[in-house]
DNA sequence: GACAACCTACCTACTAGTAGGTAATTTAGT
DNA sequence: ACTAAATTACCTACTAGTAGGTAGGTTGTC
């Protein structure tokens, strides 16, 4: 892993316990064991880091919807719920773009974009898992697709959240088994 | 409103909008007009200030859970989806306790543990509530109360979130009515 | 006079970002 | 193959600004 690979893995790391207005590049200076002023070298202004995380973290999900594009429905549904549940990792960390949900007021514009963006593709994503679900009988027809695909991502990403705070590292698996005895037919 | 409340009050509008990491005193001494060091007059340190905040923020909802005690269930349930959209204010707000939930891990000790009450007592308030309407036939009898509480809870507050970033402020609506159709019999 | 509620004026610590320099490597021209 | 120019990747040292917090003085009310 080359230095800049080093600053982007480093500042995922730092959002997630810091979150973006929280952390300073001396932080990550720290971390990797360069000076402040050389990841200025790699990435000229704060904001521009923000971007390239971001725009990290969304090549990742679109690679993972790639891999799993023709795989059956059901597989793909439990392929996301694990998604969050790698996130937590046992509840000791948080979905990094929920925390930049929070932040957003204040993020820089083209931070704000990008976080626009990512989650505008999950939440497209998982409504079209959804609306395959229904369509092929899989799924309860009842459900409206873009809802319960809004309930599934808020439920489990803030659930990351809470998971930390109460340190419970399991209940993550059962409120995505409770949504799928609501989705699932 | 004295010049203590109006310092709280106002924290809460900077913690919705910049966070408990991003907004200072000095922030507040401005809209207020006042400076700075009379801030610390009334509340020695910023732990102060945020735990005085978040125990503000619990007193009032314990005030809200007192005064619909006696109400039939559907209508409580009713009157706590209403709070979301009262606190969303049209898609401009945010739930504050949720930022304060992401921000968890750099909040001085005081305030997390006042964060972790708050969320104890939604949680629990919650539960009772659907609890009681699986015991009265009201909901649906397959429910598990806790998970339907917690993913009751996460949607609404999550969407608070989602909905001031794409300028949305009627699928919080949309998103608890979606909900109740899961809940209720 | 006592006290509450404010003030001015300061402190230390930290922030993002910049100026200017250096050693090692890569590229291009002869 | 040799060399000069350019580039990469870092460094030290600095700026202006902001953070939370404090000491001590002033003002207004009972």
């Amino acid at each position: 892993m080359d230095t800049r690979e080093q600053i982007v893995s480093t500042t995922e790391k730092l959002i997630i316990t810091k979150g973006y207005n929280g952390f300073s590049y001396q932080d990550i200076a720290d971390v990797i064991g360069i000076k402040k002023a050389s990841i200025h070298y790699h990435f000229k202004t704060k904001e521009d880091l923000g971007v390239a995380f971001v725009q990290m973290y969304h090549d990742r999900f679109n690679t993972w919807t790639a891999s799993v594009k023709d795989k059956p429905n059901l597989d793909r549904l439990n392929g996301f719920g694990k998604l969050f549940k790698i996130v937590s990792n046992n509840g000791k960390h948080i979905c990094p773009i929920g925390m930049l949900t929070s932040e957003y007021k204040t993020l820089p514009e083209k931070v704000q974009q990008k976080v626009h963006d990512i989650l505008a593709t999950m939440e497209d994503w998982t409504t079209e898992l959804i609306e395959d679900g229904i369509r092929t009988n899989i799924y309860k027809p009842s459900i409206d697709s873009r809802l319960m695909a809004k309930i599934l991502i808020n439920s489990l990403s803030y659930e990351t959240k809470t998971a930390r705070i109460f340190e419970n590292d399991n209940q993550l698996d059962q409120i995505f088994a409770e949504l799928k005895k609501l989705i699932v037919a």
